[in-house]
DNA sequence: CCGGTTATTTACCGTAACGCGAAAAAGTCA
DNA sequence: TGACTTTTTCGCGTTACGGTAAATAACCGG
């Protein structure tokens, strides 16, 4: 049930509608963390049935009518109290590993091919990161106590992918190294392994 | 699905039973799955359906007999197609990351024991990992092609455990800043804010 | 004014994943 | 006999996630 926090602590920042939150979860928040519209949807329901939220219709013009959602002293009190919960460290539920560890049971190529994807997808993300910091900390520093956490998010994520991608060259590396002593023996080995 | 294919991977190494899956997903694999053994009991009966593998009962003289698990050569064809499909990086959902996005919405204490506790936790496996690959590759260097996917499987974990925990250390750090300045306002803060 | 596009919300349906609590069967040991 | 380990299974529930799609509502282009 932490989907519903994690629109509770959007929505700290200001108001907003389904519509809203969904283009932030493909966006801030959604380095990571993953919600497509009808997640977000969902959990709005059942946030305003427990009163953590409150819907205000507004009207526009050239726009149908989007219905805001401000989070009530309920749900302030209700993210405080969550905040105040110790977390547990996320798995790294990641099929690469699994892959890695039956090595052997698999073709090398593809493996290798998901790992040049994977470098270029890290070293993306943290020139992202990068950009975001330069942008919104020019000299490093927070001012505000919100700030000091985005701060601390970005630079999680920058530890993060730059370990990640330093691994990815080395796995391509190390891989090579792999594929190649035996080239020969893989083309017969690919359709037909010692039939027991 | 990813789950059935962890399994297949790990009986690539032995056959094995439903017990000893389970037992095998809390030490090894399990550093980055988890799975209770219901959880590997009810993928192991979709997997026999699905012809990938095959239960064998091994009698067994002083405990009840065991169904040990065997892959079949659809289950090898299966692993094999499902490792050459590629991979999308894992999202690193994490509570404590959205409570960064909203730290003024949260109390700073709590949120810094939990760091200590998270920086104790990565020590502890960046040590778990060492050991173990102390133990497994003394001079480093991995001589089978198995032997080189787990390998790469501890480097990543170290290089990941380590990229944490010290991020860990510089949060802590930075909160502990922000926390000092306002001691005084805090006390009255935490239980009532401008009700509007 | 018709049709396409964008913004906005909602409904229905499926299933994978996780978790809890329980218990059956088989054997050991005290 | 009773408690405990090993091994497997059942059943119920929730959360999360995913697709398809449709109901509004207003725009814009022709």
């Amino acid at each position: 049930m932490a989907l519903g926090d994690a629109i509770l602590a959007c929505l700290t920042e200001r108001p907003m509608s389904g519509y809203e939150l969904a283009k932030t979860f493909d966006s801030s928040i959604g380095f990571f963390w993953k919600a497509d519209h009808q997640q977000i949807y969902r959990e709005l329901s059942k946030l305003r049935d427990r009163g953590h939220i409150q819907g205000h219709e507004v009207v526009q013009s050239g726009k149908p009518n989007k219905l805001v959602y401000t989070l009530t002293q309920e749900g302030r009190a209700a993210l405080r109290h969550w905040g105040a919960r110790p977390s547990s460290p996320p798995m790294m539920k990641d099929d690469l590993l699994v892959r890695l560890c039956a090595l052997d049971s698999f073709d090398i190529e593809p493996l290798r091919a998901d790992l040049m994807a994977r470098l270029e997808h890290h070293r993306d993300r943290y020139a992202r990161y990068e950009r975001i910091l330069n942008k919104l900390f020019p000299d490093g520093k927070a001012t505000s106590v919100a700030d000091t956490g985005k701060l601390l998010g970005l630079r999680i994520g920058l530890r993060h992918e730059q370990a990640v991608a330093e691994w990815c060259e080395e796995a391509i590396e190390t891989l090579a190294a792999v594929a190649k002593p035996a080239p020969v023996l893989l083309l017969e080995d690919t359709s037909r392994e010692s039939n027991s």
